[in-house]
DNA sequence: CTCTTATTGATAATGATTGTCATTAAATCA
DNA sequence: TGATTTAATGACAATCATTATCAATAAGAG
């Protein structure tokens, strides 16, 4: 069996791939990764592996999924689900932790937030029930100012 | 066109359904309603309609699923995603407002529960950098004590 | 270079949810 | 009550994101 620690592997210019134990370093994961570092935005895995091709790097997109999963299980990157039940990914900042999300409805864009009363609250709440082994799920969707903007224009 | 008035109708012995306006009084809907007063956890469509068939009561599954989404948009049932993406389904207690949910990961055990800091922190964020429209999710999950006993029992 | 096996890609399959459309039956009214 | 209107239903096809298969490829250890 082939044993690797875990660490940073650089295999495109530019940019780095967290692996697992056992995991190995290929230009698809590179690819999606790289793709990542270029949206500052919540996208879908097909979205992505839109993205990844208009870069002319040609990834499936079973490999897309499955890089994405891979990523987030490490926690190299997030996941949100949207109202529709959708996956949506995106890599956040540098390793700040555990935080949550202000998404814009209309274009993605994200604000990170962090609210350590909440983060108490949820926890105090759960264990007064009784509850253990406690985690929860927490974003705020809306319309950012500059869609706002641009959809006040577009009525007139 | 027929017009109606907003309100209540009753359709079925002890269960109530709460029609928008325009909408018409089944049995189909009704025996929806019915079996989720039955329940007290959150169900996927496709469980809401083996209890229906279980009780007696033929409707079809996109007639659950139509039942379903008609209560949620009205506000007369809840609707939370789980982890999947799935849409389950409840039927909460007396119309409290917006409220958020507390669900034990292995059987559903729902505890319903309000947080005004909360509300008031995530419309802080939200204006504070500019956003309008706004709304939010949040979900506690874990493990009810009841579970967790089972678990260490079953453990032995 | 050789070998092991993680990874990939083409494709089929899954599974929840939605769309279609002819038929049924509430609600209204003559 | 019987006729009329149209919301609602049900059987079934269609979507669509995600997963499973499995043979072919290639990373990386020795
Ligand atoms: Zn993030
Ligand atoms: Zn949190
Ligand atoms: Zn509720
Ligand atoms: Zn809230």
């Amino acid at each position: 069996m082939a044993k690797q620690a875990e660490g940073k592997a650089s295999v495109s210019p530019g940019t780095q791939v967290t692996l697992a134990i056992g995991q190995r370093s290929t230009k698809q994961r590179a690819a999606v990764a790289t793709a990542l570092r270029d949206i500052d935005d919540f996208r879908s895995a097909q979205e992505i592996f839109e993205i990844v091709k208009s870069r002319g790097d040609n990834v499936s997109l079973t490999t897309v999924y499955r890089s994405l999963q891979a990523m987030a299980s490490i926690g190299d990157i997030d996941v949100l689900l949207n109202s529709e039940g959708e996956a949506l990914y995106r890599r956040c900042g540098q390793r700040s932790g555990h935080h949550h999300h202000l998404v814009c409805r209309k274009c993605g864009f994200t604000v990170e937030v962090e609210g350590p009363a909440v983060e108490r609250w949820t926890h105090d709440v759960a264990r007064k029930q009784g509850f253990t082994d406690i985690n929860h799920t927490l974003d705020i969707f809306g319309v950012c100012s500059s869609c706002a903007r641009k959809a006040k224009t577009a009525r007139v």
